[in-house]
DNA sequence: CGTAAAGTTGAATTCTTTCAAACACGGTGG
DNA sequence: CCACCGTGTTTGAAAGAATTCAACTTTACG
């Protein structure tokens, strides 16, 4: 495993966090947890807004993590390592996603955070009492598992039941279309700081392979990904390809 | 697809259901959704208590269910069909677990609910205004989805990185606790309903292989299923062979 | 007791991995 | 400015894992 600094999720260490005062401002919060608080209201739970740099850890596997984090920037990924020394990448955050979730605050997470990008954070103590001051907010914690789940289950049927190129072309199409709900494409395109290795280490493949999967998406003129940047070249035979299977590229 | 009988989730429907009243001596609610709940406050959420026999739907994909259901008794499988005609089995539910998870009520839901074994269920009307009422219930609810979530992401790590003998003996064994943790197994023993085909169909491998390889795991003496029966042979070496840490429930 | 569903087995095929080596690119230091 | 280095990408050939197809046996159930 690489070294990476990192932050330390325990007390007393020096990290650049600030009183989140600019909700009124944030690009985030339409789609994020604090969505149904008011300003005031947020402003009771006093979150923490700080950055951190790329390729850090916001957290590592096992930790005793004392906050919910919204990612507010950047990309992140959360992933563990197996005992065979494989990483497995479970999720692939981007803003909006709450990080930190866990059937109760006193348990340990199961996966470490590490961001992809330089990244910045709003952090909340863990909201077990909180939520009861604000229903609203326990709802909607449970609207976004419930949300997360969902999708975690489209990532599951696919690595279970489709082919390397089917997966590939799943993951680059859901990314693009999180990323454009939240108005971060820009057209056809979206920056893409994903290596193929950890493309790889998502959907359950080598990474060699992924290198040639795709170059048939390309050569098929579904996607491009090149220079840290993905182009979906043909929205519409992508969306059948990943939800028909009509299209088989071969060779 | 078996066109099997079902019952509807629209009203009208002949369903000998049952105001639910004896909560107190309910086995399922030590570790179910309304746990957190007093038997009075239970009974102002009116639940419903039915009965459904082996092989029916419960509710079928892209339904707009009306209600939250906790599995009391028996076992069910949550599904999709692909456009390719292929079955994945996205989660198999045991008693206490909670079904039709969405982000809003409104959403229909993305699965399929079909009964393996004589069922019954709690129905509670979709909990969004009572969750307020009662917020340590919007809680247990976020509660139980993160662990789902956990686990569900143990299942992804397992089919996105380990060899189909691996994935056999992970789903063997996370069955075998799940169902111990509530008092459902008996020694190593446990009641066993899945056939190859729907092992097949969970861990994205095809039933063929599932075969071969459940003899490995039985020549090898770390577990056998044969009549809807499945025994596990060497704990510690199974454990050892799977190598996930044991999942500590939220209690 | 007979039929349908589930389980078993072998052989050929396909998809993916593994290993190995080479190339491209961005950043650093001399 | 260029040589150097490391990370990430590319390509080929051989090995391995799982699928497919097909036939057969066993079990469950009305």
């Amino acid at each position: 495993m690489t070294s990476y600094d990192s932050i330390s999720t325990s007390p007393g260490i020096e990290r650049r966090a600030l009183l989140a005062r600019s909700c009124e401002r944030c690009r985030t919060r339409p789609f994020a947890l604090c969505k149904p608080l008011s300003v005031k209201q947020i402003h009771t739970l006093s979150p923490l807004f700080f950055p951190l740099p790329s390729k850090k850890h916001l957290y590592y596997e096992g930790s005793h993590i004392t906050e919910t984090y919204t990612l507010c920037e950047g990309w992140l990924l959360l992933y563990r390592v197996l005992q065979n020394g494989k990483r497995h990448i479970v999720w692939i955050a981007l803003p909006g996603d709450v990080l930190g979730a866990r059937p109760a605050y006193y348990h340990p997470v199961r996966h470490a955070a590490m961001t992809l990008t330089a990244c910045a954070f709003c952090g909340f103590p863990h909201l077990t009492e909180t939520a009861c001051r604000y229903p609203e907010l326990a709802l909607r914690i449970a609207a976004l598992y419930a949300e997360t789940m969902a999708l975690q289950r489209d990532y599951l049927t696919f690595i279970a039941q489709r082919n390397a190129t089917e997966r590939v072309a799943f993951l680059a199409l859901d990314l693009y279309r999180r990323l454009r709900r939240r108005g971060l494409a820009c057209g056809n395109r979206m920056p893409f700081p994903l290596t193929q290795e950890d493309i790889a280490d998502t959907l359950g493949i080598t990474a060699v392979h992924v290198n040639r999967v795709l170059h048939r998406l390309s050569r098929e003129g579904l996607l491009v990904i090149k220079h840290h940047e993905l182009t979906i070249l043909d929205y519409q035979r992508l969306c059948e390809f990943v939800d028909s299977e009509e299209i088989t590229p071969s060779d």
